[in-house]
DNA sequence: GTCTATAGTGCGATAGAC
DNA sequence: GTCTATCGCACTATAGAC
């Protein structure tokens, strides 16, 4: 599977992690057509992630958001009750989807081997469909309070786990020789972080995704496989 | 060479860092007594790396480094002349130092393959003995201005070139096998900002900085080094 | 060289008109 | 359901006392 493929699959979209803060935030959004939600929570999320890309959340002003999506202050604090309350909804629904779409992909495949790739491939198909969230999701954890951030961490470790488990698996089935799984999930989180966090250096050297994804795939594979 | 051996060499200070920044700031520090002056920049210097690491840059009121320092408002701005002119300066000096310092480690060596490990090696030290510099300076480049964020962006591709550097002469010395050296630096540099972005990760786990080094020179090495 | 006091601005949040 | 108007507060920055 390529990049080209990922998106026809049409996995995950900006509007279902709105339909999904609509429902799950009945009682807090003051809206109650769920169209118009949806549609108002979406310019929301599009522009919070936007601006706060550019120059962090809290840099973000409530003023910058209304020019931004073109609504009023009083429209806005119908969506969200605080601006930290904001923050955390987009977190929470969009950190569930991406667990969930990088699981579904692994669940694709048989050999162990295939779900190495298709680990590695999901979390960079992910983060090209949606940059803007990762930088946020990245950058934001530690500006949150303590108990968002330990979902936040939380998180970081389930997607670290996606790749323990398949390395300890892969050991297990003798495909797969590594030392030290725990270790080499470590590094390989970092290098699919690059590519959402440094996206300026290799669009620059018109490197793509999927030759990113084959690099990485390869660098791995060269050291979790046993030498023959 | 080790951490401790390192520590050691007392090869860099934030007080260097700060008499520099006194140096090279005479004309827009009031304060003319030296001595005076560095102490009191070091108390502003490590006062803004903590608070900062901690929620951000643009999250640190001047109100908060008045609280942390000891110093009111006014002693402050006679150290710097603007919240934006204080990033500035710290980004300025600190980045000098630590490229300064890589070259010199990497000078020590001869073989390419010791330079190889020298280069991994001091980006981790020097990770370990500032971490909240390094923190802030990878946290703190998407708020700077334009012009500022060139400059942090051309010292993150100088690091880099060190490493193209290398991986091109031991191609060269036939000491190396890699395909791709740029993309190869790419991912190298990753898994050395791992180090300190996720820190806790690893106390958590006990892994100590010489353990990392270890395991990412291996890594590495048994990508570039020709297959027996 | 450092302090306190304060000017001036922009923030998050809310009340009430429509 | 969205708007405008406004409150109270915290911010950066400065002026002037000591």
């Amino acid at each position: 599977m390529n990049y080209n493929d990922f998106r026809k699959l049409k996995i995950i979209s900006n509007e279902d992690i709105c339909r999904n803060i609509f429902n799950e935030n009945s009682q807090s959004i003051k809206i109650k057509k769920e169209e118009r939600a949806v549609k108002n929570l979406l310019n929301i999320y599009n522009a919070t992630l936007k601006l706060s890309s550019e120059k962090g959340f809290s840099a973000m002003s409530l003023r910058n958001l209304c020019r931004e999506t073109g609504l009023s202050m009083g429209a806005l604090y119908s969506y969200f009750s605080t601006k930290e309350d904001l923050l955390n909804i987009i977190r929470k629904q969009s950190q569930h989807l991406i667990s969930k779409v990088m699981l579904e992909m692994i669940e694709r495949t048989e050999a162990i081997q295939e779900k190495l790739r298709a680990a590695i491939k999901s979390h960079l198909y992910l983060s090209e469909t949606m940059p803007e969230w990762f930088i946020f999701f990245f950058m934001e954890t530690r500006t949150m309070k303590k108990e968002e951030q330990k979902k936040a961490i939380a998180s970081e470790l389930f997607t670290e786990k996606i790749f323990i488990d398949i390395l300890e698996e892969g050991n297990k089935q003798k495909v797969f020789s590594v030392e030290n799984p725990v270790l080499m999930a470590s590094v390989i989180k970092p290098m699919l972080q690059d590519w959402y966090l440094k996206r300026w250096k290799y669009s620059r050297r018109k490197v793509s995704v999927d030759e990113y994804a084959v690099f990485v795939i390869n660098f791995v594979e060269k050291f979790v496989m046993p030498t023959q």
